[in-house]
DNA sequence: AGCAAATTAGCACGATCGTGCTTTTCTCGT
DNA sequence: ACGAGAAAAGCACGATCGTGCTAATTTGCT
């Protein structure tokens, strides 16, 4: 008699349901400030009823943060990877991860915030936690190192440099979208991953790969101490 | 019995002592994190001792918050402005925020950390957090102005995209050295600014890149605001 | 339909939360 | 040295926290 399209059973569905809605009260408040009975009253449920769901609050914080990696990783990092390698990818991971901002999609945010709130409290939460930022910046780096295999971008772009950048500029796409709210934090956003990817360029680009002869570094990004 | 050389009365100094230890709990757990209880406890006193001072748990809020901006600002901010205009005054300002990590001067971090926690909690604290930020990213802004002024940067160098920029390069930094503990993040934030630089530098004016001892701008001896 | 199993509600617990009083203790100008 | 006023502690309150256990309800299979 159930509509809904899934195999799952009752439990399966509502923990689902629980956890979702988990994610979006995080966003707000933090997995810290998530509670049992908040969150009971927000999904519908009693207390003792939600409880039975999230076996733990530590339990219930591993889980949001699982839920809201799976969305990121399915509206942002998984679309990604389809777009050609190189540049076209980049700027795939960043359309989708801008999105993230008005389509519900809130993983995205959630992963941001909990990584600034709990990066000074040691548990599993915390570890899990960095275990996915590791996963994510080695992506990008990823990513990046695509982009060098294939030509597109310079040799001597460092893909962990260009991740911990591009990485950065959506840091501070956050803070302007949603501190400042400002209405042009997304055409920064764009306008910087343009100067990263500018930097980044091969001499050489334009599709077809011609044969590495001489890099003339006519301006390095790079060091001074 | 007391040595300590202040002039204010015991109220005023208890008081500074708990918004002093405040700054540095809050830097662990969070503005919202923040309990009377846990922060008397912290402070040495008894819960309605130190709730004489501070009036209710908002107003808390909002004196740490002011405390940590004062922090940044005494320990950042004011240096930095007084370094030579244009370069050299961008990398004091890096230097000394860089520096924040290790020697104590929590106010840099929290003011991050609540920006990011109450991004979406309206209320007093909020505004208060939002003009903080706001005036903090007008001074970079400023800063990279007067280098404009200067003709040391480019006259195409938008001031408040290098802005959000190098305040992304932060935000990276905090990223990699407070969750993922990364030992590169410094060197990897410093390789972001003279990137950065590099991209803003003007063609001519080329001095010395990096001697800030030796190059000696037209005005030494006022500093703007 | 009927029944076992899974799911949810009810209720209770100790702890701690923010916030008020009242009382004791301390400071410091005279 | 003392006395007025400031500072701190003691204590109490309702609310809510996370967490259990037990009873009622619902689900899904035969």
């Amino acid at each position: 008699m159930d509509a809904g399209a899934s195999e799952e059973s009752k439990g399966q569905r509502t923990r689902a349901a629980i956890l979702e809605r988990a994610v979006e009260v995080a966003c707000r408040v933090g997995l810290g400030g998530l509670t049992v009975g908040q969150l009971a009253a927000e999904a519908g449920l009693s207390k003792s009823g939600l409880y039975a769901h999230v076996r733990s609050k530590e339990a219930l914080q591993l889980a949001v943060l699982e839920t809201a990696a799976e969305q990121f990783a399915a509206a942002v990092v998984r679309p990604a990877l389809q777009a050609p390698r190189g540049e076209p990818r980049v700027h795939a991971l960043v359309d989708r991860w801008l999105a993230c901002g008005r389509t519900f999609a809130p993983g995205g945010v959630l992963i941001v915030k909990a990584s600034v709130e709990l990066d000074d409290q040691e548990g599993a939460v915390r570890d899990l936690l960095e275990e996915q930022h590791r996963e994510l910046v080695r992506t990008i780096a990823r990513i990046v190192a695509g982009g060098v295999a294939d030509g597109q971008f310079r040799v001597d772009v460092a893909p962990d440099q260009f991740a911990a950048d591009l990485y950065g500029v959506m840091l501070a796409y956050y803070h302007a979208h949603r501190l400042l709210r400002d209405p042009r934090a997304e055409a920064r956003a764009r306008t910087a991953v343009a100067a990263l990817l500018a930097a980044a360029r091969s001499p050489h680009h334009q599709g077809a790969v011609r044969a590495p002869d001489e890099d003339a570094p006519s301006r390095a990004p790079h060091d001074e101490e």
